[in-house]
DNA sequence: TATTATAAGTGTTATTTTTACACTCAAAAT
DNA sequence: ATTTTGAGTGTAAAAATAACACTTATAATA
């Protein structure tokens, strides 16, 4: 017993997360497919409950990882929904947090133990409870943060073309991109670098193939400057 | 006894309000003295407990109301910490919202019933538990919302001059502006009317009072047009 | 009533950033 | 040898931003 114990209501307290990854040129969602009533059997996020011996952001990365199989992943708080009837069952507060991840990283058995699946954006099924506004949500500040920190990255395996990463922001914003103005604003801001190697692949020609340097970037964001990008 | 009641565990689930003013050129928060244990009699933001029977949404409105008397103004939610340790008596979860309010229509005496006080916000005082951390989030957020959203309206008179709401500008983003430079970019967004009333509180010659004009803003709005203010 | 003091109000130019736009190159496949 | 395909590259116009200083209206004072 302990000093709020006898004055204050507890309440059930769930994790949501939205996760997005990218491939074939498109921005994609892991759904899952609800085990338990209510709407078992629906379209639903990956979620679970905050126990009471563990942080919110623990239980996040708990739960992604039971997804994914992945534990070092960008993985940020996004809101917190608390309407009242939000779930069917039961007053429930859910903390929503969305997840980039490289889409090859991802543990695909561990996704089917839970009946999860890949889905276009702009093919999300009906969802339970308020997860679609959720994900319009998660969207919304993936657009915004992508402007103004290089968290694109986080959706492409380490080595990538110049290409692929216009095709990302591409799909992220929804619209074209100038080829030249994008790659001259990209390398111009100095926070990716050439490897010797190159994506054969996609091309005759072959593209060369980038990383993303952390250092520069913690260098620049030392000096005062920032990363921004449209 | 519900579907969730016999597998999961409850959690203490508080709101913490972050509370903006503006006057006398200085942007200020309005902190509250504790008045029970842990931490009693320390300066503290204004909180309370979510109820099972209330939303978050509303459990914030009400505690606002409690210690300013105001029902309809501005208040979004910031972030949710939930740290095991974060308060020291025991495992509440706080969903942090920060409210701007116009400093002339609060409510002094039931804010004295708190033992509140205006601080400003180079003179905050440590704060009990994560609420420093809240703070400064807020005010990153305010930073950041005021360039991309007219919320700086609702920290001033319904009536105000161009000087005081660059006065404004520069005590959220703590740096000089220039005068023509601002008023210029102001009034070409034309979401800001002139009155035919002047001032003459702070200058000989008066200056003119305008107002923010909310319909000439949802209208840039919806023509996909952006506010933004840098 | 003339002078002074104070904040309000106002335009132009240089610099920087953003946008628009089309051809050559390298290499594999035929 | 020719064709096909995506990779790679520069310049000029337009828009946005930044820098900058004097005049005006009025109340207070001499």
């Amino acid at each position: 017993m302990t000093l709020y114990n006898q004055v204050h209501e507890k309440n059930f307290v769930a994790i949501d997360s939205i996760i997005f990854g990218f491939d074939q040129g498109k921005l994609k969602l892991l759904l899952i497919k609800r085990k338990m009533p209510p709407m078992e059997g629906h379209w639903s996020l990956m979620g679970g409950f905050v126990g009471s011996g563990e942080s919110i952001d623990d239980a996040a990365y708990r739960i992604l990882e039971e997804l994914t199989g992945l534990k070092s992943v960008f993985l940020e708080q996004l809101y917190t929904y608390g309407d009242l009837k939000r779930d069917s069952a039961d007053r429930v507060i859910s903390v929503a947090y969305y997840a980039l991840i490289n889409i090859n990283n991802y543990d695909q058995a561990q996704g089917l133990n839970h009946g999860a699946r890949w889905f276009a954006l702009d093919d999300i099924p009906p969802l339970v409870f308020d997860h679609n506004a959720m994900v319009m949500k998660a969207l919304r500040r993936l657009r915004r943060k992508t402007i103004v920190q290089p968290i694109g990255f986080e959706l492409l395996p380490e080595k990538f073309t110049l290409t692929k990463i216009q095709q990302l922001y591409e799909a992220i914003h929804q619209q074209p991109i100038d080829k030249r103005n994008f790659r001259k604003k990209l390398l111009s801001m100095g926070v990716i670098t050439r490897l010797d190697e190159k994506d054969k692949e996609s091309s005759k020609r072959g593209a060369f193939y980038y990383k993303f340097d952390k250092k520069k970037y913690d260098t620049l964001v030392e000096e005062g400057n920032s990363f921004e990008f449209k």
